[in-house]
DNA sequence: GATGAATGAGCCTTCATTCAT
DNA sequence: GATGAATGAAGGCTCATTCAT
């Protein structure tokens, strides 16, 4: 029993400061966000974070965790098996505007999915978002159904296509979120990407 | 005489403190980079960077800048002025292989024009990358031209529609200059993305 | 009775704590050491020990009053009554031994006991070692007598062969707890020790 | 001209920091100083220190080496080639009489060569103070001289002798340093130690 | 009585910036 | 003009100590 109570309690304080964390890391970037703003913006001593946390990066890194998990369950919900290209135009669209009100809930998170990037890291691959990386691995597996089922371009290159495809979703998505994006211009955007993804931009 | 002579001696001087800076900025980023490093890579006294730049913030928005006009002379030479939809492509080609090139020519300009980060900024128009902007702007010039001549969609979104395709080439330039990116993978991207734009995914 | 039972459980309570303490002093030294290195050894909550123990500072007295009454059993059995100089060697041969004999059960308290530290006191006296002081008392009362029955020299200053005695005394114990000490090494310095202070080291 | 006038400039500041050092950590002990507490008794901004040192352990070092560089100096005066049990006992005199100079002239060394102890470490030679161990070689090889010569004991074990002697002799320093210590009481000393060492504590 | 969550003083260390030489 | 010595703000992190439960 009291386990269970402290094990709860521990967990609704780390999720406290994650949420703090995510506030101003969004605001101020890694670097210029400091161990205090956190502490202050919860109005707790600053050594408590550490009970929690191991360190700096470790916040960080739960932060990036964190959102990726939500994202994640975006494509979870999307499996790769659609069967005309009028279906994966709408799954297309259902993804989008799942993640587009994802990030409009919380403009904090979006402004770490779409620019985190805690630099000096020599590794290429660290350069690229994670949450780029996370949707093109699914977008890939969308495309390897399409041409399978012959509802997509067969001399596609499917990896290729997959980022040019993420690519476009995310800069909806930044429009989405971080301009004043109502609805209007929400769905704008949504309707050219279709457009394009369908038809590209020929007259 | 004198004068002309000094001048051309502090631009000079100016000059190889911005490549420096390039060089240690993209390697370590904003925050991690000292102007010590900068100095240090010129075997220069630290106090000196500060008789040419104001103070390091000035010296990344020098970095900034330089290669914004490095990059704008891509554009500059290519008028919106195209006829058809087949020298339309033949444009975003050359234009693509140009941004490309440059920034095979100096991986450093291109980890800082695709990831430049100094965050903080709470002015939601800095998170958007300088040199996407840029490059977005002239797009839509491209897509107003060939709507009004014809061979572009009319029912096009030009705003939305440009920075969905500036995304597209920034993401083919991120593939070129990050990855091993031998001529084949660029060709490869450069091909998806140009079937993306004149035709979609569609079979 | 409850009264009894409950001062001996205290009691008890405060016993294992300085166990544990004296293991993680003689482990990391005072500044090191950290009270909740203590509590964890003990599998008890940090919090408790301020229960028992006022602060650091106070347990690590205990520590050190605790290692001194330890040692005091040695000389207490000791009287200085012996009347030769052969007497005497055996009585030193005596003292050494139980003291090897201490610090090799319980290599803990040696590395205390020797080097006891928490340091920054102006206090000159505290400079020297309790442990170290308390045998130079007892040393000094048999030379003494050993003066007085005229088996010592007359002319000795009895404080300072005293301490010098005692010198040579932890020096030896130091050896024998620190080093690998087997019984060989531990004869060939109780040998040589009883030769200087009988000989000196004269041919 | 001006590296031979800046290079000297630097030793001098690295010599100032040194000397506050030593004040501080024989006042304080290595946890208890800060690198402020150094800092503020120059005067000058704690920052300055680290041009000079890379860190506080650095600095501790440099106390260290330092020491036993001056301590270095009396021994290398002594060579071990005396002749008899009497030039044997001068150069005793000699060494005793140059090493309490030294700790007179500066208890600050005094407090740190005799008892500084950097715990924490496990190592067991670390635990043996360093200048203790500097002068336990050297009197080994008077031994090794003096049982050559025939005018020590044959028998005398030599690498023991000479840590029981190097303590004897420590423990002079240690009381003529730390007490009173005027002329008279470090005769007495000196007088004792000889006489032990000389002829043991028999009548 | 026991616990451990919370606290914040205190410390080391870095580095942008200034300025005397 | 160039230099680099000096500075101190700033920030990450530890841990002894307190106290509500």
């Amino acid at each position: 029993m009291v386990n269970v109570a402290s094990v709860e309690k521990v967990a609704r304080r780390k999720e406290e400061i994650l949420q703090a964390a995510i506030t101003i890391f969004s605001e101020k970037g890694y670097y210029s966000a400091s161990i205090a703003d956190i502490a202050n913006l919860l109005k707790i001593g600053h050594g408590t974070i550490y009970r929690y946390y191991k360190n700096k990066q470790a916040i960080f890194d739960a932060v990036v965790t964190s959102i990726l998990q939500k994202l994640a369950t975006v494509v979870q919900d999307e499996p790769p098996e659609t069967n005309s290209l009028q279906e994966y135009k709408e799954q297309i669209v259902r993804i989008s505007d799942r993640l587009i009100s994802i990030f409009q809930d919380d403009q904090r998170i979006a402004r770490i999915a779409l620019y985190e990037t805690p630099e000096g890291n020599n590794d290429t691959a660290n350069h690229v978002s994670a949450s780029f990386l996370l949707f093109s691995k699914f977008i890939q597996e969308y495309m390897r159904n399409g041409v399978d089922k012959g509802f997509l371009r067969p001399n596609m290159d499917q990896e290729i296509a997959a980022r040019i495809v993420t690519s476009m979703i995310f800069e909806t998505i930044k429009a989405a979120s971080m301009e004043g994006s109502d609805e209007v211009l929400v769905s704008r955007w949504r309707d050219e990407i279709i457009q394009i993804m369908i038809g590209g931009l020929g007259a």
